[in-house]
RNA sequence: UCCUCAGUAGCUCAGCUGGUUAGAGCACAUGACUGUUAAUCAUGGGGUCCCUGGUUCGAGCCCAGGCUGGGGAGCCA
């Protein structure tokens, strides 16, 4: 009769029964013994145990059974005699599906550094920690949908392709069609866009936030979730070039609202993957003390990765102003002994990494929200405050991390927006249909930026973000 | 882009003060063993010591330039 085919996920959870065939299919793991396949399919960190029983099968087929071979194996679950698992496959037939030169494949059993394996990055995703890393990345995803679903949020597709690169967020990547050996120039010399695809230039977003506002204006509680490129020479272990971004933005929300959505959100996230992804988790912990258990102890983190994640869920993030921030940093013995390699001398200094750590490493020790900062280090669309210094700001601060939501009240006042525009330089022409906004039918409104790839390094414990996203782009690198 | 550290076998690394034939573990191959959990034991093959140039009687080791990778900074999410 024929069966529904299990995953190995599903096939581990299922009863022993000796009548039962099933047919599973997977990669080998190690083959141990002559006698033992660990076989993965990926649908879960475990890995489902097929034993070959001894004389049973033919030589060449057994000399096939290799690290990375895909194989189609049929047999009966059976309760396993030995320690490892509680089931394992006793198999009656085996078929190599597709055959793994065991000198040539790069993947062994055994550890291998993260850095190999970026260069492998088409083969990484089968090994147990890319494949929990992708596997909560999922989860992630998902929950992300959940939470704004749940509340009522319209999911709204924001432009890749852009005509305005007014934002001033980051250096922008071109799109164009035009042949860059013969580019049409006019008679000032400038590249002549009218010849291009879109008769005019045209860019890959750096962010869906200005469009979102205008959906906003539509459906009143909205958010993007899609890829975002920026150009910007950046080498970090926190920067990509094509990243993934959450954006909501919600009409009738100040900054308070904005801030306990954020909060809510990011909580929400990770309590989902604990929920659905704990072996994962548990994996990734391992492999996270084993890590810390390499540095000095004056570095190491005070808490694993679980525990970390639970003190995230369980704790109100800290919330100040900059101003407060700034007094914090200024009276600390690290400025006073001078440990900072920018001192904190005045208001108004835009934060660095080291002070942002500061606070939320060795102050607080758990997230950090700051609002209210200076007008001048921020974005043109943040809503001036009342000492006309300030604007309604806010963002997160993670540990390990740094920012990981930026978000802000907006400037609804279309006088004011215009103002900043003109101080800022912002062309008023090309957004044009941003400031109708302001001009039919306005109102107060708020809305964040999540950068998805760190929330991923935060609930994974990866230090580099080039190894929670499957490709990687950065400066040089575009490979797969 | 800047600062910094590194590059030796497929992988992870050792290699003394510059000295003769460059090592280990894992991986791989062959054999033995057979209820293993990254199996174990034995044997074996495997090297452009990142590249170019220089110093030296002699360079994996010293010097200069470059390439590649890691970490940090800036920009930010």
């Amino acid at each position: 009769m024929l069966k529904p085919r299990l995953s190995v996920k599903e096939i581990l959870h299922q009863d022993p029964d000796p009548k039962q065939v099933h047919t599973i299919m997977g990669w080998v793991r190690t083959f141990r013994n002559n006698q033992f396949i660990s076989l993965s399919d990926g649908s879960g960190p475990d890995v489902l145990q097929v034993v070959l029983e001894l004389g049973k099968f033919d030589e060449n087929l057994l000399k096939r059974i290799t690290t990375g071979a895909c194989l189609k194996i049929s047999g009966k679950l059976v309760a396993s005699p030995a320690k490892g698992q509680s089931v394992e496959l006793l198999a009656d037939a085996v078929e190599v599906l597709g055959d793994c030169d065991a000198e040539k494949y790069p993947l062994q059993p055994k550890k291998h550094s993260l850095e190999f394996l970026r260069e492998i990055g088409h083969l990484r995703m089968r090994t147990q920690t890319f494949g929990a890393i992708f596997r909560l990345r999922n989860t992630a995803a998902f929950a992300i949908h959940k939470f704004f679903q749940e509340k009522g949020f319209l999911y709204i597709h924001t432009p890749i392709i852009t005509a305005s690169d007014a934002e001033g967020a980051g250096e922008m990547f071109r799109v164009t069609t035009l042949d860059l050996n013969h580019v049409p120039k006019n008679e000032a010399g400038e590249v002549d866009y009218s010849k291009d695809f879109f008769h005019r230039s045209a860019n890959l977003t750096v962010s869906g936030q200005l469009e979102g506002e205008l959906a906003a204006m539509a459906f009143s509680k909205i958010y993007t979730f899609g890829p975002t490129f920026r150009a910007e020479n950046s080498n970090t272990t926190r920067h990509l070039a094509e990243f993934w971004m959450i954006e909501p933005e919600m009409a009738f929300y100040d900054l308070e609202d904005n801030m306990n959505l954020a909060e809510e959100m990011l909580k929400y996230i990770i309590g989902e993957c604990i929920k659905q992804n704990d072996k994962d988790l548990d994996f990734l912990n391992k492999r996270w003390e084993e890590e810390e258990r390499q540095k000095p102890a004056a570095e190491r983190y005070p808490m694993n990765l679980l525990q970390r994640l639970q003190f995230v869920l369980e704790h109100p993030f800290e919330r100040l102003t900059y101003t407060q921030a700034i007094e914090i940093l200024q009276n600390s013995n690290y400025n006073k002994k001078k440990k900072f390699k920018y001192p904190v001398d005045r208001w108004g200094i835009d934060l660095q990494s080291e002070h942002e750590r500061y606070l939320v490493e060795k102050h607080f020790q758990k997230p950090v929200i700051l609002t209210d900062y200076p007008k001048d280090i921020k974005a043109f669309y943040m809503r001036l405050n009342e000492d006309g210094k300030t604007v309604r700001a806010m963002d997160i601060l993670f540990p390990g991390i740094g920012e990981i939501v930026g978000g802000s009240q907006r400037e609804e006042r279309y006088e004011y927006l215009l103002q900043r525009m003109r101080e800022m330089n912002i062309p008023e022409k090309e957004l044009w249909w941003y400031l109708d906004t302001r001009r039919f039918g306005t109102c107060p409104h708020s809305g964040f930026g999540l950068g998805f790839e760190r929330l991923v390094q935060f609930i994974t414990g990866m230090g580099n973000i080039r190894d929670v996203i499957p490709f990687p782009r950065f400066p040089g690198h575009v490979e797969f």
